[in-house]
DNA sequence: TCAAAAGTTGTTATATAATAACGTTTCGAT
DNA sequence: ATCGAAACGTTATTATATAACAACTTTTGA
């Protein structure tokens, strides 16, 4: 079952999504360099491929790419440990009501991952505010809880898919 | 692996946890008695186990202990269907960062599952309707965004297990 | 320089979570 | 009593993720 039934993300008005995904690799290659972490080819093209569209990508997509341009049938393992890496290092987010992985756009700002994730065209678009982190972080407080890790997913109908713009 | 290493929830002051599962109990057959559902009984047992703690469990944990009970061993589509029937009026909760269930406790409402999940003794406790609704709601009105559903899941450290009595 | 240590990858097998498909039974309304 | 829908039993399969261990590579520190 493929995930990319759904027309490719209406992206990147302005530059095309190409420039999304080199950028992307850029901020990787270099945050890995500062940090003196190993960006490996497996690990460089994996994020890559996550970072095809806008769109969240499960790992067994992610798998059949791989196996089908290395001719040989790739094993989840080698999979699953690049993943590994780029979560551990904030290069991507996982979406756990989709059991799937989407790039960061800003990996060297620590953050939790917040996602509008649209229904019809797929598009999952990290929010940036803080609005939802206090709100959160306010009610764990009023109740003594502390806070180490926020999912927060939201489904629904994006602006395009609305007509809206 | 079990779900349930970890110590009972130190739930339900007052009454103990029996009162918890008394009252949930009561209150799903009313609601269905009032909406002309049918709460059979696999479904009204599966509840039940459900609402044996507050800590969210695993559709096959109650799968399992399905099978002990009845001496026969039950297949995975008896325990998933009586879930998805419980789902679809609000009588339990997913949890999509634990693949796991948990009663809702005011399932007469209509309402978007936000919980606080402690990560040393395992329970889930839901919000009631707050701050992170509307944050939510107004961040992605911003954006354009019609909200159909929402996964709040916090993780973190319970006030008790801080010790924050 | 070279060997030990740590990190990365290959490979096989398995664990865990959820659904498909289809026949049978039960329920509720005529 | 009969019919149709809903619920359930059963078998098989799909989807997601990890365990375990061997082979290879890079780094580190004599
Ligand atoms: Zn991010
Ligand atoms: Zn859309
Ligand atoms: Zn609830
Ligand atoms: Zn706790």
């Amino acid at each position: 079952m493929s995930k990319n039934i759904s027309p490719p993300a209406a992206p990147c008005p302005h530059h095309g999504h190409q420039a999304c995904i080199e950028q992307a690799l850029a901020t990787a290659v270099e945050l890995c360099n500062r940090g003196g972490l190993r960006l490996t080819p497996i690990r460089k093209r994996v994020l890559e491929l996550v970072w095809q569209s806008h769109q969240p990508l499960g790992a067994y997509d992610i798998l059949a790419q791989l196996s089908a341009e290395d001719g040989r049938p790739a094993a989840p393992p080698t999979v699953y440990r690049a993943l590994d890496f780029l979560l551990d290092n904030g290069l991507i987010h996982r979406l756990a009501s989709l059991n799937a992985f989407i790039g960061c756009d800003r990996p060297h700002q620590a953050h939790q991952g917040h996602f509008l994730i649209c229904r019809l065209c797929k598009v999952a678009r990290e929010l940036p505010h803080d609005a939802i982190d206090e709100a959160v972080e306010q009610t764990a407080a009023e109740l003594g809880f502390l806070v180490e890790q926020q999912v927060v997913e939201v489904s629904g109908v994006c602006a395009p898919c609305r007509g809206h713009a």
